[in-house]
DNA sequence: ACGCCCGCCTGTAAGC
DNA sequence: TGCTTACAGGCGGGCG
């Protein structure tokens, strides 16, 4: 199996946690940008935000001195609201990682931001494969700049009913529709699996085909797979991805369904979990559950 | 409006 | 043993 390590909601969410445990009150004594080119400056623009890339001063000067007031999330982004009138907001793309930086860890290859407090440990971002994204915006902005992020798949539960009347507009086809964040914002390829397998229904059923019956069960199994998924802190897949803000592993990987189960009995129904590709990437369903 | 592909990026693992 | 290749996939952009 190859490398994966896949945040998506539950993780983002489980990660919010622990900084809010850690980190809120705490004052930022000075933001270190240790390469070139990774964090930016976001400010809105006509159709969509414009980032910049940020000096270190430009990172430090926004972000040095600032209290951190909340650590809130939408979807996948992960905002850092200080008392300054900034916002330090992160994304963690796939390969994003932030650990509370105890002064015996080692430094970790590919850091892009280090984070000091006046108290207490240091904050450490690293990401090996640069697809995350790291941005400070006034906090005026931030709502604009994060426009496009859509109703978030736990924060703001989305009633069956105006779900219903959403998804017969929209009608494309469920997986996709689950994955596009400007939908619904907080799902990736692993639970928006696991989320059409609780739902009983394939992949590619036209969302404007679905029955009232078949929205409520979709809308339930976004909720159900979501905070089943944050009980057990995250997915960590076996080449051992998603490690948490003190660098352990989450557990749901036991409990999930049909991702990365191909070949192996459904949970229900003992039909074997089948893999296929669509665009581009791996969807594991059940054959006999999701007809 | 929607589907689908590409490029971005690095570390694994399989294949020759 | 060492090289090449495929794969992992979030997201924005482009094209049909």
């Amino acid at each position: 199996m190859g490398w994966s390590r896949v945040p998506e909601l539950p993780e983002v969410e489980t990660l919010r946690r622990q900084l809010e445990k850690e980190y809120l009150g705490k004052r930022i004594k000075s933001a270190q940008l240790k390469s070139r080119k990774y964090v930016k400056v976001a400010k809105p623009g006509k159709k969509k935000a414009v980032k910049t890339d940020a000096s270190p001063k430009q990172m430090n000067d926004a972000l040095a001195g600032g209290k951190v007031k909340a650590v809130s999330r939408r979807g996948k982004y992960l905002i850092f609201e200080l008392d300054n009138g900034w916002w330090f907001v992160v994304h963690l793309g796939m390969s994003g990682h932030i650990v509370k930086a105890t002064p015996k860890r080692p430094p970790d290859k590919h850091t892009h931001v280090v984070l000091q407090f006046t108290q207490g440990n240091d904050l450490r971002y690293f990401d090996a494969r640069r697809f995350g994204e790291c941005f400070v915006v006034q906090a005026e902005q931030g709502d604009e700049v994060l426009g496009h992020v859509g109703l978030d798949a736990i924060n703001q539960p989305i009633p069956w009913q105006m779900l219903g009347e959403l998804v017969a507009e929209r009608n494309s086809k469920l997986k996709a529709l689950l994955m596009d964040q400007e939908f619904i914002s907080g799902l990736g390829n692993i639970y928006s699996d696991e989320v059409l397998y609780l739902a009983g229904l394939p992949w590619d059923r036209p969302s404007g085909s679905l029955t009232s019956n078949e929205t409520r069960r979709l809308s339930r199994a976004v909720g159900e797979v979501m905070t089943e998924a944050i009980k057990h802190r995250g997915t960590t897949l076996e080449d051992g991805g998603w490690r948490d803000l003190y660098d352990e592993v989450g557990e749901h990987q036991e409990h999930l369904a049909v991702y990365g189960r191909e070949g192996e009995p459904c949970r229900r129904c003992r039909t074997p979990i089948r893999k296929v590709r669509i665009s581009n990437r791996s969807h594991y369903f059940c054959p006999q559950c999701q007809a």
